[in-house]
DNA sequence: TTGTACGCGTTATCAC
DNA sequence: GTGATAACGCGTACAA
């Protein structure tokens, strides 16, 4: 009779006279319990404080109460934003959010990734982009019986298995906006090759300009990789240009705070001389100067959704899985310099 | 004979014709082993790919092999840059991390990280400012008998609980540096009350100030709480005296940036005008124009040096507890205007 | 040096 | 509806 410690589902059974199955039963919410014993049971759990311990529920059910958050560092914010709606999603439930960053030049990350899941035995994993968008990966999960939710930029999955923006239509409306305000020698800069939302935001820029009857030279597109340094690298072709274009959509905010610097560099005052667009609304956007015309997509609130679908795996359908994001006017855009 | 799953611990000791204890001996490194039985168990388990079910083991030991991160959102670089830290540390053993955020304004903070420790029976927690300046929270962490380790700006506890910069020394260097190119009139925004980091950070600041006979009004001296808007309203108010501050320390970057964004709508030039200085050299730092000359403190160091700490307790005085922080300079600050 | 028997706290099976 | 009893996989006394 050691007293020491939590107390357990021995002590509550017997401090309530019914077996531990009975116990059990109260705590998973059996349907088939009589009432009296369900509230004798329950008041017992009160009085004592009871709490089941996490790791012998793991080890009877196979299963952990753990979330996962599988992501190979795609951008620090929005890492912070999908960690905090995962945990406003689990905040009141027992379940905890495990982080693994992994490497997708690692020719093994599958098989490493399959080590890690089998032996935490997580409940389930967030896939964050650009490795959501491996296919094999998703396979993998599948196979070995793991709930995953994949973070994207279109439609990669079932709605169960998704949530995503709509990143095509949000650039093609952030450039029509550039375009409505009389820019016609737009210059683009893409996300890193392979990743699904640097095409999506491509073939929205690509679809603006077709509708608007632009058509611009194969130049005025440079490659990035979503990191400042190449923003401001290609910055620097893209005005090196004659003549150089007008206004720059930049992939994402950290290449657009590149591309600002470049202008800076050069002397180019912004948005007067040139005009400038970003994409995800991060921290940074705001608190540029000028602050960063962006496109905005609900990080946390996808993030929650996601951890929701995979704490319930029966009612994962009923989270929605498609996400609009929305064009932030603030003054790095205006109309193009006369001449 | 169920060959679904994993190996397990028996699969190991029948195959190798040993009991599980010996099987058991050998993955926990028992020195009393013959040599060849070790080596035949070690071959079976390589064969089969066995490895220990965490969740079982969990159970046995009554501790997790997880490392809790806990903290109150003190800023977003900082949490990556922590958990990128404490990755490196565990990235091949067998530990995870597992996030953990809370509300330092709660009055049942404590109460609520208690649980959470006691259930999931974390290895250990690494505490991040400002709660890890709370005394209750760490005597509760020795009560409970969950290791943990303090990050703060100073000597909060013993080396084994703790990795401490020296913002103090810091900060009194880098406005040593402003002092040197002729900055006399010096303004100062201060981090939230109650913040240990804030009050050490000022400290240096009027060491600093003492040392080279330099007084100022304490109109020169700002309120802020580490935000962005709170650092623009900050300089606001020091930017409305007259005569106006030739610099400004901001304690820390995010409000240097606000401090930029009010000169900027003033059309004040920086540096020419006003220097600006920053602490944390988080990436916004050398991405903002003018790049922020800044303090660094080595954040992922010394949160490798946590984890590793909380690994392994018995060598945990071996891990460096004190990090130096340094001076970079960028081109945010330069000599005060003439006259 | 190695093996036996049991405990860790929970859930699942299958009787009653 | 409810309760013995056996998993779940590993660690530890204690014995051999």
């Amino acid at each position: 009779m050691k007293r020491t410690g939590q107390p357990t589902i021995n002590d509550v059974a017997r401090l309530s006279g019914v077996s531990k199955k009975t116990v059990s039963r109260v705590i998973n919410q059996s349907p088939l319990l009589n009432e009296e014993t369900r509230r004798r049971v329950e008041e017992v759990i009160a009085e004592l404080g009871y709490v089941p311990n996490p790791q012998a529920r793991a080890l009877a059910l196979r299963r952990n109460f753990l979330i996962g958050l599988i992501h190979d560092n795609p951008n620090g914010q929005m890492v912070l934003g999908v960690q905090e709606g995962i945990l406003e999603a689990i905040r009141e439930t027992s379940y905890a959010l495990v982080v693994r960053p992994v490497d997708r030049r690692s020719p093994t990350m599958v098989a490493d990734i399959r080590n890690f899941l089998e032996q935490q035995r997580l409940a389930g994993v967030l896939l964050l982009p650009p490795i959501s968008e491996n296919e094999e990966l998703a396979s993998m999960c599948r196979e070995i019986g793991c709930a995953y939710v994949r973070m994207g930029s279109t439609t990669l999955d079932d709605p169960e298995h998704l949530v995503a923006s709509n990143d095509r239509d949000a650039v093609a409306e952030a450039v029509r906006h550039i375009i409505s305000l009389g820019h016609q020698r737009i210059g683009f800069i893409a996300g890193p090759p392979g990743f699904r939302s640097a095409e999506e935001r491509m073939a929205g820029f690509e679809h603006a300009l077709a509708e608007a009857g632009i058509t611009i030279p194969r130049s005025m597109i440079a490659d990035g990789n979503y990191t400042f340094d190449s923003g401001r690298a290609a910055a620097e072709r893209l005005l090196d240009l004659s003549p150089r274009p007008t206004a720059i959509f930049a992939s994402n905010d950290e290449m657009a705070a590149g591309v600002l610097h470049a202008a800076r560099q050069r002397e180019l005052r912004v948005p007067d001389q040139l005009s400038i667009v970003g994409f995800d609304d991060t921290a940074i956007a705001a608190h540029m100067w000028p602050p960063l015309t962006t496109v905005r997509w609900p990080i946390v609130s996808m993030a929650r959704a996601a951890a929701l679908k995979l704490i319930d795996p029966d009612h994962a359908a009923d989270e929605p899985s498609l996400f609009l994001s929305s064009l932030i006017r603030r003054s790095s855009v205006a109309a193009p310099p006369k001449g």
